[in-house]
DNA sequence: GAGTTCGGCG
DNA sequence: CGCCGAACTC
């Protein structure tokens, strides 16, 4: 089988990102995805597992790559690929030790920055000033490493809803860290260097979410969702995609995470 | 469907005993046990739930009755059979308020008597002296309740190994709390009122085992068992036992209880 | 090694 | 609601 595989003609891409909450207690619908989407990339987020306890010889067997960064109990990223992983990094190039959320590597020439950005906890708290610091943070990363012209995919548990549109109750759910004019300026600023929305830039319509609060039971059947999930291209690679969607068939698994995949496809 | 259903022929009963290490774990195992077995009474040990969770829905569908007493966590005794069950009784009649080890039932006239005998941790501590007298009580319970030329079936986990030939390795483990002649006596104490190890009567050979340790990793590969799981039952129903043979397989299925059932088959 | 409870977290 | 880790039992 050549590398670029069946499911994805060769000069396509299929790219996604999800939200696991703990790869250990969903590598049965992480592997069973990847078995029958075949992406190309999975960026993961939230594996909740030290490096050492890594669960990767079930992705060997599936013919993926992996590289990947975590902690015991929070945060954790992972990226998982087809294609040979080049010039894997982790973190912040900046002075601050920090938790496990940002992965930088190099897909087929293509540049893939996955994070897991701060929730927040709430508005008046040293959690939210962190999660604000760490979008200017990201923004300068940016700055510093890239040119807008690169083609460049952020993509992730970004942890802001954009718009209105991207949460089931704007009204009630104003001011929440996730939804508020503040953090959608701080994502706003980082994007303003080059970003687009491709879920966004190929469909206009609210109700379209990729994350559902285990709390409130139903919100699923519900759809009482929020859209925290992104994939964020520069312009010449945000061309290139044909189609960017939320796959929500793994939140009707048995044992869900609260996350869905959201997916997009490139020609490249 | 009759009452004697298909597997059993009327006249025929087969009773097995299977301690599931938590019924709510163990689910699948026991519902397809039951399903593929068909025993007319299971007697099962260690259920770990209290009983407003007592998972009975899953019985009810496959043609189960059941009655039971357990606590959270620890412990906890219940009964299925696909014959009505009669004076369900649970505990010693004695003043001590104890935890739920002993279920005394009739079904078709017989008396079956579960018990899930305290393990005693190690040879000198409070709970080893409570496993001795646990014992004692025992026998008091049958001297004063029953004849010995009743049909009465005492089965159950009873924490003891009853001669050399039942367990792996007797010269290294002699002094284990189940598995000395201080326990040893303590259980024949109770059988000389009346009773025969059913399976011993019908196997004279070593090597068969119904508990196998999860800590040492290939136990049950390697068949370092120990026979622990016991019918013992008063010689007019022992003379009815046709076979009495212990049934591996449930402890080879995905996330298997520690122990397997032991199975005896009566004319009755 | 594999069940359990419980507290912390989002 | 469902993850994790720690402490407990067998």
């Amino acid at each position: 089988m050549s590398e670029e595989g069946i499911a994805t003609a060769p000069g396509n891409m299929k790219i996604a990102t999800f939200n696991v909450n703990s790869i250990r207690a969903r590598l049965p619908i992480v592997v069973d995805w990847l078995g029958a989407n075949r992406p190309d990339v999975l960026a993961v987020q939230e594996t909740k597992v030290q490096d050492q306890d890594f669960p990767g010889e079930a992705f060997d067997e599936i013919g993926y790559r992996y590289v990947f960064r975590g902690q015991k109990s929070y945060n954790g990223v992972a990226l998982f690929s087809r294609h040979p992983i080049h010039d894997a990094e982790f973190g912040f190039d900046d002075e601050l030790k920090d938790e496990p959320r940002l992965l930088k590597a190099s897909v087929n020439g293509l540049t893939i920055v996955n994070t897991y950005v701060p929730q927040g906890f709430q508005p008046d708290s040293d959690k939210y000033r962190y999660k604000l610091q760490w979008f200017a943070r990201l923004g300068a990363y940016f700055r510093n490493r890239f040119k807008p012209t690169d083609p460049v995919l952020w993509l992730g548990d970004l942890n802001v809803a954009p718009q209105a549109i991207d949460v089931h109750d704007p009204v009630s759910l104003l001011g929440h860290v996730c939804f508020n004019p503040q953090v959608q300026e701080a994502l706003e600023a980082v994007m303003a260097w080059g970003f687009t929305d491709l879920f966004r830039r190929h469909c206009p319509d609210p109700g379209h979410y990729s994350f559902w609060d285990y709390r409130a039971s139903n919100a699923f059947k519900q759809n009482l969702g929020w859209r925290i999930d992104h994939l964020m291209a520069t312009e010449t690679l945000a061309q290139k995609c044909t189609a960017c969607y939320i796959d929500s068939q793994p939140r009707t698994a048995a044992r869900p995470s609260d996350h869905t995949p959201v997916v997009a496809d490139f020609q490249w």
